[in-house]
DNA sequence: GTACGTTAGTTGCACGTGCATTGAATGCGC
DNA sequence: GCGCATTCAATGCACGTGCAACTAACGTAC
């Protein structure tokens, strides 16, 4: 691959990723009160089957974000009421998070703007 | 397009932005001295051909980046020596910005180094 | 049990970013 | 000439992020 090329698609990368980013970010924000982080950690929360919640560690591994940031962002949304942490009882270093009902309605309002934000964007 | 495949498709795109970015960030820091966007704006600088500079309203055209976030990443790089300001004497409201002597070394020093990043983490 | 290294998660701090505002310069209508 | 909307760039401010340091809990060796 010649570097002409990669730089190319580097760039192309980097423009898609600021559209959708931003068009994400102000369009949750705008219609939902929720940021684009606080929005991906709700929807993998949602999508695990496991009713007893997720690691932060797993959140981790899913979502890209350092672990200070997952730690307030999971924190931002405890404090609007959307999720809840609990202690996990076998390794009490671990935290479990899982949404409220309240989290399950936010999501449930926000996703179709999510998808749609991305359908269009990415459709360009 | 279903929206299944749309949401895998944004989260494999920001999947490889934020690994892309994050190798950059921390290549053009540790072995240049330079922040990602400040390398991006020495690019545009060095690789546009007319001598006396791009105006910001041109750089910002082509880097994804607020106003402001330019205005204070060309200010870093201007601080470090590496860009000069100018003003425009047609229009005295805008700022030409070309690199000085030392911005066009430091440029092709980190040139490399960037290439190299993109084409390993691309190649993956 | 005690000490030690490792792992999970939180917090202090500095920094880059976006939004909104400001100030200066331009162009247009009159 | 005189206003007035518009454009360009810089700045105040709040916020989210990453890094490094920290605390707590675990596992192992002895």
């Amino acid at each position: 691959m010649p570097d002409e090329v990669a730089v190319q698609a580097w760039r192309e990368l980097s423009r898609q990723y600021a559209t959708l980013s931003c068009a994400l970010e102000s369009a949750l924000q705008e219609q939902h009160q929720l940021g684009m982080s606080e929005f991906e950690v709700l929807d993998r929360l949602v999508g695990a089957q496991d009713c007893t919640g997720l690691r932060m560690q797993e959140l981790g591994e899913q979502i890209h974000l350092s672990q200070s940031a997952l730690s307030r962002t999971v924190a931002r949304l405890e404090k609007d009421g959307l999720v809840e942490r609990q202690l996990c009882t076998s390794d009490r270093r671990g935290v479990f998070v899982h949404p409220t009902d309240a989290g399950r309605e936010r999501h449930a309002a926000a996703r179709p703007t999510h998808r749609a934000v991305i359908n269009t964007t990415l459709g360009e």
